[in-house]
DNA sequence: TTCTCTTAAATTGGATACAATTTATAATTT
DNA sequence: AAATTATAAATTGTATCCAATTTAAGAGAA
């Protein structure tokens, strides 16, 4: 399996003597699957207890997940769940474009015919496949075109924005709006890779990245309007 | 004060019942200044000792740090500090084009002639002051230019990426070749911004980015190339 | 000498114990 | 009843203890 960015959906079963990256890994995914709410408060003795582990691993875990603003931690008080809001969202999004154009800049000089049929072998697989399956396919088809950039920093940078991103797609109905743009935006990204068209792929890939921002920001900002 | 971006030179001293917090902020900077040296080992009980706790501290502060991608953690093994190399330089610098010419492109449309003359007055500062204070004044004056875009997660990234930048720079003279373009770059970019003239405020900051990135590359590859 | 194996020291990982702080509860006063 | 204080419970922070693992040292064999 290629590997992909974004951390959820990691496998990290198996722990050597390290509870601690056992568990900022499982704290890691429920966060971004929404199993763990924003604002949730974490109690050490809970998590300890829940993971067969003691406290001490548990505030390992916390000081990375802190580290990835994934959780808050207040001295004295204890770590809670990192809050959602929509500006947040904005900045991520706006980040993840500078980010994924820059990988992909990076990568049009590098990466291969093999490796852009692969990204449309993904793609393939998007069309036929159902809703649920469309978010782990999603990622694998950006990271295929990503990847060849080479830059590590730069895809784990691109990987945790995703992260963050899903958290906030947690909210949402798994068929949102922008999925129909998706499957042609990705059809011309892929020609315009196959053309080595820089500027052209740019733009594809940026609008792509708006329009999902955009998307999921209308949709949020409706439903947090009127519920909370 | 203004806040600037870039962890070193904080003030933490005041520790509340959060050893781990100090270590962290002490360690970061030792780190960055290159008081602890790219490869070093780091043992939990050295450090304890030095900072006049225990190893549990120590341990949440580590595990803090390889989040932040300064050290590196192997089970059972121990903790070294982030290894430096040519490579890993070009892409922090790649990557810092992107995140600052966005941060000013977001700043831009919200800031305002004074803020712009605030970072005036630090360039004129940075030309009369000597060069042992450069660096901090340096940070300042992008910093001023940044902030108004607002985007907390964007000025955060570009301050580790600033950080990183830094681990390179303390092993190089403080005199490096492109203080002589910085500061009429410095002037260019705040003419543009009066201006308001996004593509040329880019531009500037680009070359000015890219330019110092060379320099910096050059001087450590030639002088890696011969010593180690 | 060089290699391998054995043993001891050093180091890390995890659990427990206790102190410090915060939060919740109950009593008291207004 | 509402606000305030005092007390108890819960929670976090730090230190210490022990187990597990790794690293170093030394003995013996090729």
């Amino acid at each position: 399996m290629a590997q992909e960015f974004g951390a959820s959906g990691r496998d990290h079963s198996p722990r050597t003597g390290d509870q601690a990256q056992h568990l900022i890994n499982e704290l890691r995914d429920a966060i971004i699957s929404g199993t763990l709410a924003p604002g949730e408060t974490l109690r050490q003795d809970a998590i300890a207890e829940r993971y067969k582990t003691s406290r001490m691993p548990v505030r390992e875990a916390l000081r990375a997940l802190e580290a990835e603003a994934l959780i808050q931690l207040v001295p004295n008080k204890g770590a809670t769940v990192a809050p959602l809001d929509i500006s947040e969202l904005q900045e991520i999004y706006e980040m993840r474009v500078s980010a994924e154009t820059l990988a992909l800049r990076l990568s049009l000089p590098e990466i291969s015919n093999a490796q852009i049929d692969r990204a449309t072998k993904i793609q393939d697989e998007i069309d036929r496949v159902d809703l649920e399956k469309f978010g782990k396919l999603n990622k694998a088809f950006h990271s295929a075109l990503y990847q060849p950039c080479g830059r590590k920093r730069l895809l784990g940078h691109i990987a945790g924005l995703n992260d963050v991103a899903d958290r906030y797609l947690s909210f949402t109905v798994k068929a949102l709006s922008y999925m129909e743009r998706s499957n042609s935006d990705h059809r011309a990204l892929l020609d315009a890779c196959l053309r080595r068209d820089e500027s052209e792929a740019t733009a594809i890939l940026t609008a792509h990245i708006e329009d999902a921002g955009q998307a999921l920001q209308k949709y949020l900002s409706d439903k947090w309007q009127h519920s909370s």
